[in-house]
DNA sequence: CATGAATGAGAATTCATTCAT
DNA sequence: AATGAATGAATTCTCATTCAT
C-alpha cells in the first residue's frame, strides 16, 4: 500500500469526475454533454478532466465502461451462485431490475452504448473496447443456458441468440418500468419474465 | 391532382435528401453527419437542405420518422392478413428480418431512434413524435396477443408488456445478423424465436 | 409618346418596387432587409428585383434617393413662392412636418440616409450620389438665408451652418413628433421653430 | 479591492474589445463589420470575444452605450459646473465640439445610434436601453433652460421640444465640422450657435 | 418577361484542447 | 496539480445572385 495517498485521491477523482460525466450525458444526451459541462458538475475545472483523460473520447468511453462494469458485476453475482439455471436467470433479472431502478438516470446511456455512434475510427475502437463487456455478459448467458441443454433442462438450440433474445426482452421490459409513472412488483416482471422464457405463451399442445 | 409537377419534384427532393441523411448518418453517426456531408451526399447544396427543412433538427427528425414508417407499413401488412395469432407472429418476425436485411445500413438509425439523445426540448418533441411510432407497433402487437388471449390461445399475462418482450428480444436477434458475416438462413431464425414464445424453452413439465 | 405602354409598365414596376423597398426596410432596418421580403412585399418574384436593379445596392440607393426627391421637392415648391423669407422658412418647415406625418414609416430611413453605412466603396458613391441631395437642400436654405442677410433682415453669419443647424434642429423636432401619441397642432411647432430661430430665447437684451 | 487582478484584466479586455469594435464599424459600417474583423483588430481569436459578449448583437449593443456614456460624461460635466444658464449652455457645445473631435471616427455611430435599425425585438430592447441615454441627456438641457425659464431669462415654451432643437441644431454643425478638410476655429462655431439660440437671426424688431 | 429553386460564399457561433499562471 | 482564459477549426445557417423553365 506506498503512495495509498496520491493513489486513493486520483482514484476519487477518476471516480468523481466519470460520475458526472454520465449524470451529464443522462441529461443532455450523448453529443450536448460538453467537457464545460462534465467539468461544473464534477466540481472541477475543464482542464482537469485532461489530466486524467486523454481527450473527450477517452472520457466517454471509460464512463462507458465503468457503468456496464457496475452492471457487469451484479450479473456475475447472480450466476456465480449455487443454483438451478432457471433460478439463476431469475436471479439475472432481478438483478437488472434492481440496477436499472438505482441507476434511472443512465438507462439511456445502456442504450446509446449497445451500438454507439461516431466515426468509423471510434466505432472500430468500440467494437473493440465497448462492445466486449456486452458481449461478454451475453456469452455468460449463453454458457447458463448451454449447460442447463447439457443436461436436457432446456430444448437444444443456439444458445447465443437465444441469450440475446432473453436479454434485450427482458431489458425492453426494464426500460418500460422506467418510463412509467407506477409499475407493477418487481416480481410480477420477474415472473412474467420468466413464465414467457421457461414455458412460453401458448396454450395448446403443440410441441407434443 | 393539380400541380402535379412541382410537387412530384418537392418529393422527390425530400425524399432523396432523406435517403442521403440516412446514408451519412449510418456511415458517420449522428453527431458526425454535418450538413455540408448530407448535401454532397445528396448532390445539392448546403443551402437546399435550407429549403425543405428548417434546420439540422428537422432534417434528422424527419428523416427518421421517415425509417420508421417503412418498418411500420410493412408489420402493419404482416399484421394486417387473415391467419391464425402465431402465423401473423411470425410473419412479423419475417418482415422484420427482411426489412434489416433490406435496408443494413440503417440498423443504427433504428436503434438509437427508440431512446434519442438530445437537449430536453428536443427530447419531449421527440416523445410525441417518434415515440408514438414505436408505441403503435407495440401497442399493434399487443392487440394481436390480446385477441388470442381471449380466444384462450395464448396465457394471459400484461399483454404489452409480452410485446415489448417479444418486439426487443427478436430484434436483438435480427441486429446479431446484421453483424454477423453468414448468418443462418432467415427461416432458422424465425424458428428459434417463434419456438421460444409459444412454447418456452423449458423441457421439464412444470406448468402441468 | 412612344413605347407608353411599356415604359408605363417599367416605371409603374419601378415604383412599386421602391415603395416595398421602403416598407420592408422601414420594418425591418437596413441590414435586415432582404431581398425575398422586399418582393415578397412588393407582390413579385424575387429575381424580378434583378431586372429593374443590378444588384441590393442599386436598389436600396435607388430608393432612398427616391423618398428624398419626393421632400426636396416638397421643400423646392415652399422655396419657389413669392413670400418673405420668414414665411418662406415657415413654409418649408411646415411642409417638412406635413412630408414626414404623410410618410411617418420612413423617418427612419431618412436619418440612416444622412450619413449612410456602408463599405469604403460604398459609402464613397453614396457621397456622390445620395449627400448630394442633402446638401443641395441644405444650399437652397442656405441661400434663402444668405438672400435675405444680403437684404439686411438677417445677421451675418455662415449661411451653410446656420441653414443646417435650422434644418436638423427642425428635424429632431418633427421626429419627436413621430414618436409621440398625442403631438400639439402642427402650427404651435412651426410657431416654436420660428420664434426660436428668428428671436432667439434670450429675454435678456444682450444684443444691445 | 478585492480580486483586482482578473477583474482588471477583465475591465481590458472588454474595453478593448469594444475599442476595435468602434474602430470596424466606424470603418465598415454597422452590417459589414464581422466578427472576425473585430476580433483582427482587437488581437484576439474570435472565439474570445464570445467570452465577453453573448453574441454580436450584445457586444455592438455594449459597445454604443459605451460611447455614448462617455460624451453623455462629459456633457454632464459642463452641466454641473456652477455658471450661469448660457455659459453652462456654451460649455456644452464645447464639450460636444471638443468630444466629437477627439472620436472623430466614431461620428457615425453617433448618428445610427439614435434611431437604430434592427429587428422589432432588438428595437425594443434599443428603446428601452439606448435611448434612454439619449433622452436623458435632453432632459438635462431641458431641465437648465426650464430652469432658465423661471427665472426670466428666457422665454417660456416647451422645454423638452427646445432642448431638443438645441442639441440636433448644434450637432448637425459638429458633424459638419467632421466632414470639412479645414474648419473654422471651434469658438466661432460655439459663438454662431450661442448667438443663433439666445437672440435669433432677426434683425427686425418684431418681437417688440 | 417573370419566376423561384438552387447555389455557395461568407457570417455567426460552438467547444475540444492547450498552456501560462 | 489545478486552473480557466484563449484559441481556432469546424459547423450551422443566411441570403444575394443566377439561370433554366
Amino acid at each position: 500500500m506506498v503512495r495509498s495517498k496520491e493513489e486513493v485521491v486520483q482514484e476519487f477523482r477518476i471516480q468523481s469526475i466519470q460520475e458526472a460525466a454520465l449524470r451529464v450525458i443522462a441529461r443532455k444526451g450523448m453529443s450536448a454533454a460538453t467537457m464545460q459541462e462534465i467539468a461544473e458538475e464534477a466540481g472541477v475545472a475543464k482542464g482537469t478532466l485532461y489530466l486524467y483523460f486523454r481527450d473527450r473520447d477517452e472520457l466517454v468511453e471509460k464512463t462507458f465502461e465503468n457503468v456496464i462494469q457496475q452492471l457487469h458485476a451484479k450479473v456475475d453475482a447472480a450466476l456465480a451462485t449455487d443454483m438451478p439455471f432457471d433460478q439463476k436467470l431469475r436471479a439475472v433479472m432481478s438483478a437488472k431490475i434492481a440496477f436499472f431502478r438505482d441507476n434511472r438516470e443512465f438507462f439511456r446511456l445502456y442504450i446509446s452504448l449497445r451500438m454507439p455512434e461516431g466515426t468509423p475510427q471510434q466505432q472500430a475502437r468500440q467494437k473493440r473496447q465497448c462492445h466486449p463487456e456486452y458481449q461478454n455478459r451475453v456469452k455468460a448467458i449463453a454458457r447458463l443456458l448451454e449447460e442447463a441443454m447439457e443436461r436436457g433442462e432446456v430444448r437444444r438450440v443456439d444458445p447465443y441468440r437465444l441469450a440475446l433474445f432473453i436479454i434485450e426482452g427482458s431489458t425492453a421490459i426494464v426500460l418500460q418500468r422506467l418510463s412509467e409513472e407506477v409499475s407493477p412488483g418487481e416480481e410480477s416482471d420477474v415472473d412474467l419474465i420468466m413464465g414467457t422464457i421457461l414455458d412460453g405463451i401458448s396454450l395448446q399442445k403443440r410441441s407434443a
